[in-house]
DNA sequence: CTGAAAGCGCTAACAC
DNA sequence: GTGTTAGCGCTTTCAG
């Protein structure tokens, strides 16, 4: 259907070998040649058959990256820092969605090696085994994980999320609160585990009990986080102030808050985690600890090229003693309206 | 590198070819090899190799989405609909960013062809030319776009925004306000240019003079939305009511209007376009014209699919005398607090 | 019911 | 400088 390169070869009366080398503009062939058989590429429309390509070469200059959820905007701003870099690269990128659904994640993996990625940047849902990830190892295929897990010498790229939730919970308990509640996210494996633990920790260094019946788990969405608020928010003793696991299951918080009338920040201060866009523009103005979702994709994916091309170095067989890399970026905490900072401030 | 068919025959004892029909069920070859066969795929771990495939049945099973901003809430909501029929008919989707840039859309296109997508869902941005989808035409690339465009017998799926954004006119002109602006999406080409024309008719239908220096045109962002509010709502004769191209050009509305001083609704009603999630949960909830974005991807990748596996019957070389297909999906009025309903029926 | 051989479009040794 | 050849992994006639 398409034009090939015998096509190009023909008509420009060269082999497909000189076309081949002079499109990538190799110094091998003489300048006049490869004007002509430029010239003819182009007036043939033609346009190099990537699968013959990476099928030839081994190497499909394209990474996969599966993540949980791409309408979420945390994680499209991943994806900006990860296209941003792997383009500049010359790598293409096939985005899989899981929904966190484990199974879903798993074919996704299983589809994109069919398609030969040359490499694979994950969000890994909760699991007890994470099986195919031990898989990609054992393959060879360089993968890097967007969270901590509990396998053995994965690379990954993720924020502080225990340091971070110390701090947030700090900065409520400095401004007078005491009854903090919790909303996690379950499906997020160690990054929920990681912020409950430095909520905790906060906690207990400021001299506050912690009492778990003020944590609650539940999913990802605005929804969860209402559903979740309208629990907490019902209590005899409910919360003073609640931390959400994301600035989405805030945003559900402040519509259960809007419903039961209660005031946020007046009577309720409600916190999250990301920073993404809508935070500024919620029914009340987030204050949340911004995580550096744009420099996680692009460290990321620079990372996974770094793999990658040093991969094809030691090609020889040898397997290089493989270190494993770690990066862990930092959050920075963005004061709005709804932790009711300002608030006190005016007060005094 | 990876464990090919050969490998799989070898050990199973049989040649490639039984092999490939086997595990595609074929009933040309017997129960015991068959199931032999699968043992040691299994075993192996084999994973056919999609370009290998691809490359020999000149067909990749993939189709490509260009998209203005996958991280606008309102294209994912899209791009999850079109995943949903894609991955029910066996296609794999590859996703590319225009980020609202011709040339960034050109490239994109041209890059998808390059890896041999049976087809194109595309949501082009304002052109003068369109020169590059008229190419696909000319190859015979089946493609759908996700707006009517200036060029011929182009299949498009899109919703009758003439029509939407006359109704909300009109529902906002029931509720009283007669200085009614509009804050347009340049880079949007007819779909901006149809809104423009349905809010113009329903101000002429209903009495009122339309008048040109309350439309402003701008960008795609929050930021957009406030600088060209800001415009608006700074001069002697303010709009009383703004209708905005976007949900999320509308929240940048808000965030102007509360810097001013500004109470919405009660001195400024504000409404978008599309209902994506964050508007029930925006500063004002946003009353909106909520547009089928799920069902607009959906019934786009129908299409598509349908086109490319009839053009695979009609491969005989006749061409089909190709019908156009134009789909248009209706809209539904979304209200909630910002255009100020809710205050009119309290008033009464 | 199974195998041999050719070919999809491209690249890379190795000749010339 | 350029061409020949083989091969990447898979499917598919066409024979057996």
């Amino acid at each position: 259907m398409g034009v090939t390169i015998h096509q190009v070869a023909e008509i420009a009366g060269v082999s497909t070998c000189t076309v081949s080398l002079a499109l990538r503009n190799s110094p091998r062939v003489k300048e006049r040649t490869k004007t002509r058989i430029v010239a003819v590429a182009k007036e043939l429309n033609y346009r190099p058959n990537a699968l013959g390509r990476a099928l030839s070469l081994q190497k499909s200059s394209t990474i996969g990256v599966t993540l949980p959820d791409i309408s979420n905007p945390f994680y499209s701003r991943i994806t900006q820092g990860i296209e941003e870099v792997t383009s500049k690269f010359g790598y293409h990128v096939i985005l899989c969605n899981t929904k966190y659904d484990l199974e879903k994640e798993a074919n996704s993996v299983h589809a994109m090696l069919g398609r030969k990625i040359d490499g694979l940047i994950i969000s890994p849902v909760e699991s007890v085994s994470y099986d195919y990830l031990k898989e990609l190892k054992r393959e060879g295929i360089p993968f890097v994980s967007l969270r901590r897990l509990p396998v053995e010498e994965v690379d990954y790229v993720m924020a502080n999320d225990e340091e971070a939730a110390y701090e947030l919970t700090k900065h409520l308990i400095s401004l007078g609160y005491k009854r903090i509640g919790y909303i996690g996210n379950t499906k997020c494996g160690f990054t929920d585990h990681d912020r409950l633990l430095g909520y905790r920790r906060a906690l207990q260094d400021q001299g506050l009990t912690y009492d778990e019946t003020r944590v609650v788990e539940t999913g990802f969405g605005m929804k969860d986080g209402y559903r979740a608020s309208m629990n907490l928010l019902t209590r005899d003793s409910k919360p003073r102030a609640i931390i959400a696991f994301s600035d989405i299951l805030a945003m559900g918080i402040l519509l259960a808050a809007k419903e039961l009338g209660i005031k946020v920040p007046q009577e309720l201060a409600v916190v999250g985690f990301d920073d993404i866009e809508f935070s500024q523009s919620c029914l009340v103005p987030l204050t949340t600890m911004a995580l550096p979702k744009y420099d996680i994709g692009a460290r990321a994916a620079g990372l996974l090229i770094r793999k990658i091309e040093q991969r094809q170095q030691t090609d020889a067989g040898e397997i290089s003693l493989e270190e494993v890399h770690r990066i862990v970026l930092k959050c920075k905490l963005i004061i709005r309206e709804s932790c009711g900072a300002y608030l006190k401030i005016k007060k005094r």
